[in-house]
DNA sequence: TTGTAAGCGTTATCAA
DNA sequence: TTGATAACGCTTACAA
């Protein structure tokens, strides 16, 4: 076994306490050059490397860990929110510990834990569907929690997409195409951005006069396969749909491959853009957004939470913009 | 600020020493029910939760922590890796601390040793290109480590594709197709994957008494202008080629946009299969292979060492296939 | 069955 | 400018 050498190991070799050598390591002033030259000797010599969890056991004492719940990271929407999220992290020397809840309220809870007994700095989630009491300041020990897609608690950081605009906007795209009969598919209304992106699509269409349509209105699936039977459903209907708002990108998936097996392209608009959108041979519309600026912001909201813990919880929207892919 | 309960404070309200509680705490055997009881309600009462990283000072003690350092953690290869990983890892308790190298030998280096710092229990790693000799035992402090997508040291566990047969089976079908000259565009032919595919390629070549044409061999791209770029030279050759192989994900988004501007749709076999490939309405041949199969097979390459660090240093082939996409 | 005391590798206090 | 010593929160010999 290989033996780590510590503090006291490089104080013995350079003949001083380890009190000097900690003086060193963390380039404290007031230590004699000299002392230090043969300090930093005995590290290098050793090979000596701080333990950082020694470190971070004293009160006061970052640990340089950061946790991040999301609720499912083969998404890619989740995936480039943790790029952005490591690029801050790492930038200021960071680590950030990953965890997935899959959209199950207690799992989170029971990761949120297992997080804070690891000493987290401070915590980024996207909070699964549910009551998140568990996420007020008391029980996250006052550790600094930054809500990312959708809202936590009342007193945490956030930084969300201004979904309702972005819908409307999609929405009232089809509508400036001639379309009237627009069928909507969309995954868990419960969750908040579904239904923020559903209120997006209702306005639209009581802006323009046009009167909802049970029928058309498709609510609760989850992941492709379910929004692509759900096309199917429409597509059986005697009066169907002649455009789609589809209200992310999982879905928007599973409706394409409908189309493309009944060979019937009809309009569509998407919450959320894809890679090799533009590739597809039909336009399409889509509410496109930086989700990997989203997590750059909230490790910087983290961070300056950190630096700050007084200020009051910010809410930071990221912008979104419809665009045509496609065609 | 809001104090965080130790073993003290429960040992206090409960009435024991402190070495009772960490018996409770820890399930040990040999402890009065009653006790026991008095100990676990104090804990509920005060809302106690073990320091992982105090108890993980102890040599011996394991952190709980898992490091992984891939080159790039926005290509959903990478991300997809990382999900096997976190699935694996998740179900023993186990969080995976994430870092990306950028393809940056000494940003690697300094990764892993922040990575030791941190007490790390052991290490998957995808190796940036250059030499690895700080992935040695010695260097990694004798802590476990898994190579991944490229071999590593040679001491190391590693799990690998099959790089080489799945390039001869894709460019032999293009072949079995008719066609003759084919082109290639990889990547860094530096990367081990890359020479392996490119490899691959020439072998099916010399199979059916092809000769390789250095016009149509593009090799050194990085990211998906480079390819797009590349296809463009192509394109523009008097004699352009009848079919492209192309060498990872990154690479074939690329020549497909090329194609679409300039609506010439060449045959395409692409190494690593993308999200959407089946949107296409062209057919494109593709090795595919399980991602996310690849990061639970090093993670379960990690834990078993783990628990037997004396077993010699295995390779894990994930098998690939070609299938057709598309179309 | 329970408790005392030492120690893990670091930082902080305070005295030299 | 340096060093002895006591924490930090926990586990583990060893003793009671």
């Amino acid at each position: 076994m290989n033996y780590r050498p510590t503090m006291h190991d490089v104080a013995r070799l350079a003949g001083v306490s380890i009190k000097t050598v900690s003086r060193v390591v963390n380039n404290e002033p007031r230590v004699n050059p000299e002392t230090g030259a043969k300090v930093s000797k005995a590290i290098q010599e050793l090979g000596f490397r701080r333990n950082e969890q020694a470190r971070s056991l004293r009160p006061g004492q970052a640990s340089g860990l950061l946790g991040l719940v999301t609720s499912d990271m083969s998404n890619p929407f989740y995936s480039a929110i943790a790029c952005g999220i490591e690029e801050v992290a790492q930038q200021r020397g960071y680590f950030v510990l990953t965890a997935s809840s899959e959209e199950d309220a207690s799992r989170e809870q029971r990761l949120i834990e297992s997080l804070l007994q690891h000493n987290i700095d401070g915590l980024m989630i996207v909070p699964a569907v549910g009551d998140h009491q568990y996420l007020s300041p008391t029980l996250l020990r006052d550790v600094p929690a930054v809500a990312l897609d959708r809202p936590g608690h009342a007193q945490m950081d956030s930084v969300l997409l201004d979904n309702r605009e972005g819908a409307l906007q999609a929405v009232t795209a089809l509508i400036g195409e001639g379309h009237r009969r627009i069928a909507m598919i969309d995954g868990y209304p419960q969750v908040y951005t579904g239904a923020e992106r559903i209120a997006g699509y209702a306005a639209a269409l009581r802006q323009h006069q046009i009167e909802q349509v049970p029928d058309l209105i498709m609510t609760g699936h989850h992941g492709e396969l379910q929004a692509e039977a759900a096309m199917d459903r429409l597509f059986r209907l005697g009066d169907p749909p002649t455009a789609v708002f589809t209200t992310n990108n999982r879905i928007t998936l599973g409706v394409l491959r409908a189309m493309k097996r009944w060979n019937r392209w009809l309009a569509v608009a998407s919450f959320d853009d894809f890679e090799l959108a533009d590739m597809l041979h039909i336009p399409i519309l889509v509410v496109r957004y930086n989700a990997v600026e989203m997590g750059r912001k909230a490790a910087e909201l983290l961070f300056h939470r950190l630096e700050d813990p007084q200020t009051t919880a910010r809410t930071c929207y990221v912008p979104v913009e419809v665009v045509i892919r496609g065609g």
